[in-house]
DNA sequence: CTAAGTGCAAATAATTTGCAACATG
DNA sequence: CATGTTGCAAATTATTTGCACTTAG
């Protein structure tokens, strides 16, 4: 159950906890099946509003957190950026760059030695993919060169 | 220039680039100064206004943004809550409980493996003090004894 | 004096909530 | 047909911005 999702999988997943399914519901299973990285409640809005113009996003956000306790999704904070939602299935942690605002996947294995390091020292339980890491990606980084006309990356450095 | 911040050497920062030293300033300088921790924007604003009620919520956050420009103040997310703000210094990474909230800073040397592997496998370059990491705290971890009441920690796990 | 800086009120963005109308099981 | 759900509008929270007025250097 923690592998990949159909829209089959959650209805009966929905239905087991006494829940009903509904066209908004399947709406937003079908956009969170169909695409493979995460996605903010906005553009998760937008999507299932394609099919269906009446869903609201308040709606979607409902849905998000009923399949979030049900363990059908799970969210990430991507630093100054919107919350992002995506299926459970591979563990991933998030890497940010705060030049660009691109936000990458990185596996949760990297996250391996941190995790014991915090759990023997400080009883730290880490959750590998809950928040991301900030940093500059490869193609922002050495774009500085001293003496270069600055440029300014005048967006509040994220 | 990384080291303690003193009121002085943050109004020689301001001066040096132009700025001029105002009260509020100089309030919110001192309130960084005073305060080992991370704050809130809203909690420095309520700091400040208890020695001078007049200075906004705006103009606090044009002066934070005005230090981060100078090198002064660093921002982090942690996570659910509002970005915080603290004297750039000992670099340290955050780390967030996502059962009671409480965020807790630890020192920066744990990020060392993961920031090499980071930019060894996928050329980025990562900043350990703008983003926690979610988890458990100690206090949180075995809370949750099986068949206990369940309690249900109905925020929304953060 | 003069440009930097400020208070205040209004504008955004991301969510959340109240409630009456609906639909699923 | 009972109750889980939804749409919509209004409320919140965190932040940003426009502007006329104030003040540091």
């Amino acid at each position: 159950m923690d592998g990949t999702w159909s829209r089959d999988d959650i209805a009966a997943s929905v239905r087991r906890a006494g829940g009903r399914m509904t066209a908004a519901k399947r709406g937003i299973a079908d956009v969170l099946a169909a695409t493979g990285t995460d996605l903010s409640a906005d553009e998760i809005t937008q999507r299932v509003q394609a099919a269906r113009p009446e869903i609201s996003p308040s709606t979607v956000y409902r849905v998000l957190d009923e399949f979030e306790e049900l363990g059908i999704v799970v969210h990430a904070h991507l630093g100054h950026g919107a919350t992002v939602y995506h299926l459970t299935g591979v563990p991933h942690g998030h890497v940010v760059c705060t030049a660009c605002a691109t936000s990458s996947e990185v596996p949760a294995e990297l996250f391996d030695r941190m995790e014991g390091e915090l759990l023997e020292r400080f009883g730290f339980a880490l959750d590998r993919h809950h928040v991301a890491i900030a940093g500059l990606c490869a193609s922002c980084r050495g774009v500085r060169e001293p003496g270069a006309p600055a440029d300014r990356a005048r967006q509040r450095a994220h």
